[in-house]
DNA sequence: GACTCATTGTACCGTTCGGTACAGTGTGGG
DNA sequence: CCCACACTGTACCGAACGGTACAATGAGTC
């Protein structure tokens, strides 16, 4: 019944094959992203990834919560690498939050995407990743009042902006969903940009 | 096993107990707002309600599904009498935007609850529930944008305003949840006035 | 007292759930 | 060549899932 589709039909290189956590963690996010934390049924996940139970139960003894948590870190990596890292440099605090915002805006495919943390924040799951949860939206605050404080901000107006833009964003997240419509999100973008000092280009 | 309230032990008025279609609605709600609308299973709706299987199933014969479009319209009724309401006042759109602001702050509890509706928004049983999830969030921000057209902005930046407003609602939502601290709603509703030109008392 | 009918509890249906056990399978290292 | 071991498919578990069927129950009406 299941296809294989890497079998290295006698290829050379032959380097095992391996299962490119990576990778494997990107489209397990998608499932818990479509579904949510309950409705992502191991079934979904082994359809998504072509894994049977096996597998799965081989890379995440832990099952669903230790795939959930694995999925979270790994969002939180990329944000940290991605996102936090820019607002971190002191030299250029205005073109680290701009491309803060361009990070933001890629990921999110301009509000085509969820933003799975959020989505977890809301129902009963949160109480399981409450710490990664919290730790996430904590220090994409943090950091980019930080970045506004360098920026010339009084900083406790640059904590109430930065609260302000994360939350926009979340918000601008779900009434793109809410709306079908992804130039929402993009407006969104454009405001905070606004509010925030950046020169807007267009 | 069950314990049942009202037997009307004796009473006179007597009139049926009319099972409260409201309050059911409510409880209901309740349970889809903290564990999703996957997650809310017909066991967790029934032990919440004191009601078993053939009573939910014969005041929503359409079952779960049904459950959750009669939930979403019955907050949709809310908002269309407390929330939309003040803003299709006339005479007062400034006062009916603060009465706006106030219903909002309201419902949600200062942060402490959550927007079902926007929770749907995210994850895939949006598309169940896409066209009264729309209505909701479309109704908000058409309103908002009248009372704010007729309060003296441009219409265009009215428009721009009440999306932002809304969006901000349902991030601050995101963020409590995620921080654990109602604080962080009440200070977006008071950035809300500030923004929209509503004075704030403290 | 008989009838009606909204409401309820219970038993049950087939399916899917998360999870376990385990016997292959094939590959790289020795 | 063989062994160790990472990986995989399959069968299976008990529980829970959404949903159905139906026989009681009991209050209002006449």
């Amino acid at each position: 019944m299941t296809i294989r589709v890497c079998r290295n039909s006698g290829f050379r290189p032959l380097r095992r094959i391996a299962p490119d956590r990576d990778q494997l963690l990107g489209i397990i996010a998608e499932v818990f992203r479509e579904h949510g934390y309950e409705g992502a049924s191991l079934a979904l996940i082994g359809e998504a990834t072509g894994l049977g139970k096996g597998s799965l139960y081989h890379f995440f003894p832990g099952g669903k919560e230790e795939m959930a948590r694995a999925v979270i870190a790994h969002i939180d990596g990329w944000f940290e690498d991605h996102v936090f890292a820019p607002l971190r440099d002191g030299n250029d605090p205005r073109g680290g939050i701009e491309q803060m915002l361009a990070a933001t805006d890629s990921y999110f495919r301009s509000g085509r995407r969820v933003c799975l943390i959020g989505a977890f924040a809301l129902d009963r799951s949160r109480d399981l990743f409450a710490g990664q949860i919290r730790g996430y939206f904590g220090r994409w605050v943090m950091h980019l009042a930080n970045a506004l404080t360098r920026s010339g901000h009084r900083s406790t107006e640059a904590a109430e902006l930065a609260e302000e833009a994360v939350a926009a964003i979340q918000g601008a997240l779900t009434l793109a969903r809410a709306a079908n419509d992804a130039d929402l999100f993009s407006r969104a973008l454009r405001r905070i940009r606004k509010h925030i000092g950046i020169p807007v280009s267009g």
